[in-house]
DNA sequence: GTTCGCGGGATTGTCGACAATATTAGGCAT
DNA sequence: ATGCCTAATATTGTCGACAATCCCGCGAAC
C-alpha cells in the first residue's frame, strides 16, 4: 500500500457546511441509538436500571449490533456505563456530580453569550423575543414544565447564534446528563417569574450588542440557577424520592 | 418483567471510589481501542485519513467488532468522523476549531486550578515544584520537546488535585483534539522560557491557596498559549507545512 | 469531447451462531 | 441457619458470512 502523506478529504464533501460539525449519520441504526438515547434522557429508564441488549433490540426493534454500537457511544456521551461483561446501566449522575456538570454549564454558557452578542442579528433578536413572549405566556397558565422546555429552547437559540460548535456540543452532552436533575429544579416556587425577568435581562444585553453584560447578565442568570439546583437537591435529600415516571421506593432487580 | 421503580446500584461495587469516573473496561477489546486512540493521538496517521476496518484490524491484531467498537468512541470522542457505508477518517481539526477549543480550555484551566487552589495539600505542593525544576532542566538542555511533555504533565496534576471529574474530562479530551496544534506552538524561539516562569507563577500562587491568584496566574498563562498558537497558525499559513510524523506534500489516496 | 449508464471491486452494515464470562440457584457439609 | 462448592442460566464478547452500499473505471451514445 502506497502511504500517502496527505490524505485527499471526503468526496462528498458536505454542499454548503462550512465550519459545521458533524450532523452525524441517518443510518437506520443510528437511529437506534437516537431513541434509546431519548428513552435514557427523557427518564424512561430508572437509574442504575440494566440495559440488557437483547431486551433493548427488542424493545427498539433493532439488531443487538446496533444496540451494541448505541451503547458504546452512550457509554462515550456519559449516560450509560458499561463494564466488561456485565453489561450497561444508565449512569446515575451523583448530586456532587450535577454541581460539576452546573458549574462548568456556567462558564461554557458565559462564554457562548459573550461569541452570541458579538455576533447576533436583528432576526435572531426578534426570535429571542418572540421565546420571551412564549414563555411569558406559560407562566401565566402556570406551565412550569411548558415553561421548561422554552427554557431550554431559549438556551440553544443562543449557542446558535454564538456559533461556537465546541463549546455548544459540551453544552448539550452535559445537559443530557444532568437532566433528570433539571426537572427538580422547575418545583421551586417563584423561581418562573425570576428566571423569566433574568431572560429579559439576557436578550436586552444582547440587543445592545455588548458582551461584558451579556456575560454579566447571564453569570447573574446561571447564579440563580445553581442556587436553585442546590435548593432541589438539599429538598431531595430531606423528603421522599420522587421520579417523574412512576411511584417510588426501592425495589429489587428484575429477573 | 417487573419493573422496580429504583433498581440496585451494581453489585460488585468499586471497592472505595466514590466519586470516580469510569476507569473503563481493561478488556482486550478496548485496548484495541487505546492503541487505535494512541496512535492517532500521537501523529500515526494523517490528517483524513481513511481508517478501513479490515486494515486497522489487521494491524492492531484485532477483530473487526473491536475495531468498530473503537471507532464508534472515537467518533463520539470527536478524534474521528464516520459516515454511513464510508467509513471513518481521522478527523482534521480546523485552525477555527483549534482556536475554538482553546478557547474553551482556558476557561476550564481556570475554573481547575479554583478548585486546585482550595484543596492543595503539601505533597502536592513539593511534586510541582518538582515538575517546575524537571521543566528548568529540559529548557537549560533545550530540549522543547521534553519540555512540552512535563508541560502536559504539569497541568494534569493541577487536574489531579483540584478533583473535578467532570472539567477533568472535557479537558483531556479536547487536548487531545487539538495535540496536533500542540505541537507547533512549541517551535515558537523563547517561548519555552516565558511559559516556565508562568508556571512558576501558578505554583505559587496555589501554595498561597488563593484561588482568585491562581487564576489570574492561569489566566497569565494561557493568554500566551493562545496567543502562541495564533502565531503558529499563521506562520503555518505562510509556510510548508511540517508533520510530526514525515515530510510534507498532497498526495492521493491509495488504491 | 462530454455525459450517461453500468458492471466490478472494495468496504461497510447486519445477522446468526458460538465461545467466554458472570450470576444465580441448589445441594451438601458443618 | 450458614457457608462453600458445583451446576445451570443469563448475558456479553467475538467471529465468520453475507447483504447493502459506495466508489471507480470503462464503454456507448450523442
Amino acid at each position: 500500500m502506497k502511504t500517502p502523506v496527505v490524505a485527499h478529504p471526503p468526496r462528498r464533501s458536505s454542499p454548503a457546511a462550512p465550519g459545521r460539525e458533524t450532523p452525524a449519520v441517518q443510518d437506520r441504526s443510528t437511529d437506534a441509538y437516537r431513541r434509546l438515547r431519548n428513552e435514557i434522557v427523557s427518564g424512561g429508564f430508572h437509574p442504575n436500571e440494566r440495559l440488557v441488549e437483547a431486551d433493548l433490540a427488542i424493545r427498539l426493534d433493532a439488531g443487538r449490533s446496533a444496540i451494541r454500537a448505541a451503547l458504546v457511544r452512550l457509554d462515550q456521551e456519559g449516560l450509560v456505563t458499561r463494564e466488561p461483561n456485565r453489561g450497561a446501566r444508565v449512569r446515575l449522575v451523583s448530586d456532587r456530580e450535577a454541581l460539576e456538570i452546573e458549574e462548568v454549564r456556567v462558564i461554557l454558557e458565559q462564554l457562548i453569550v459573550r461569541h452570541a452578542a458579538q455576533r447576533v442579528s436583528a432576526t435572531d433578536l426578534r426570535d429571542l423575543r418572540r421565546s420571551i413572549v412564549r414563555m411569558r405566556e406559560r407562566l401565566a397558565q402556570g406551565d412550569p414544565m411548558g415553561y421548561s422546555g422554552l427554557n431550554a429552547e431559549f438556551h440553544q437559540r443562543i449557542w446558535a447564534i454564538a456559533d461556537h460548535g465546541t463549546a455548544g456540543r459540551l453544552l448539550a452532552n452535559l445537559k443530557s446528563q444532568s437532566i433528570r436533575f433539571q426537572y427538580r429544579t422547575i418545583l421551586r416556587p417563584g423561581r418562573t417569574a425570576s428566571s423569566l425577568r433574568e431572560h429579559e435581562a439576557i436578550v436586552e444585553a444582547l440587543a445592545g450588542r455588548d458582551p461584558d453584560a451579556s456575560e454579566a447578565a447571564m453569570r447573574q442568570h446561571l447564579r440563580h440557577v445553581v442556587e436553585t439546583l442546590k435548593w432541589a437537591i438539599d429538598a431531595q435529600r430531606h423528603q421522599p424520592i420522587w421520579l417523574p415516571g412512576g411511584a417510588s421506593s426501592i425495589a429489587s432487580d428484575p429477573g
